[in-house]
DNA sequence: CTTTCTGCAAAAGGTTTGCAGTTAG
DNA sequence: CTAACTGCAAACCTTTTGCAGAAAG
């Protein structure tokens, strides 16, 4: 489990590195992504950002999250809209997640066997397969009858 | 290779089947996926009818997507946007697609193995996972250089 | 004939764009 | 100081809702 404040301080060093500027508007996002335990939509952001007194135009939102997705600091989850902030490194496979249809919590996970599989799969399709984009739902362990 | 005629019989004995009216409506929105060469988002089928003079109100279009999606007569691919019909018999696994993300042509396909394995990750995760939605983006064949 | 379905109007969300002013480096 | 970034207003696109009339079985 990675504090928030480290989570935050490692994505400003990758904006850093890429030349995109440290603003206060990208570390209230990202912030706001580190506490989040589910997917959140920028309108949710900006209210938890509200919450603190920390206003930013849902404009901005947009704009900071369509850049960490870029960087790979978050991911959008299609399944029920929202984004999360990004809990893996590199190289070790398509990020995919699992997400629980009652209460929303999510795992993320990469396995390079099954990346493997599925470019297989793909090309026997005729496809070059290049992102594998894979979301389950299903019921996490607090969920569960 | 079925024929767009004999899609949409099958699709109309489902329908019934399950107690559905068959409506003009119907016919069309089946008839434009049928011949739908990739994903169509409501407004494209809205389109696609009205060159051949067939109107019919987006949000009849959106009522009978959202039937025949919940009837896995058509699915709704997340990566692009849009809907396509589903070409695929039943208990052969979940419904997967490869995307081009060149010139949009889809494939769909299903593997009971693969879903095996992902049901085991995701168990591993503490997870009971009910729906696989997984589309890969990549380059089919024509597309490639 | 009755229930289901469609069209319309309108609203409700979600996302994007252009521009002027601000800020990080 | 300059390029990059943010806020605002407005537009745009997508999807949903409620209701009255039409149509299938």
């Amino acid at each position: 489990m990675v504090g928030v404040m480290a989570q935050i301080q490692g994505a400003l060093v990758v904006l850093r590195g890429r030349g995109y500027k440290v603003t206060e508007p990208r570390k209230r996002v990202l912030k706001a992504l580190a506490e989040a335990e589910k997917p959140v939509s920028p309108y949710e952001i900006q209210e938890m950002l509200g919450r603190s007194g920390e206003y930013l135009n849902h404009v901005t939102i947009y704009r900071v999250l369509n850049l960490l997705c870029n960087l790979n600091l978050a991911h959008k989850v299609l399944l029920r809209g929202g984004f999360v902030k990004c809990t893996l490194g590199k190289g070790e496979g398509c990020h995919r997640f699992v997400v629980c249809r009652e209460c929303g919590t999510l795992k993320e996970y990469a396995d390079k066997a099954l990346c493997a599989e599925e470019n297989e799969m793909a090309r026997d399709l005729g496809f070059h397969a290049e992102q594998h984009f894979s979301e389950f739902s299903g019921v996490c362990s607090k969920c569960q009858v």
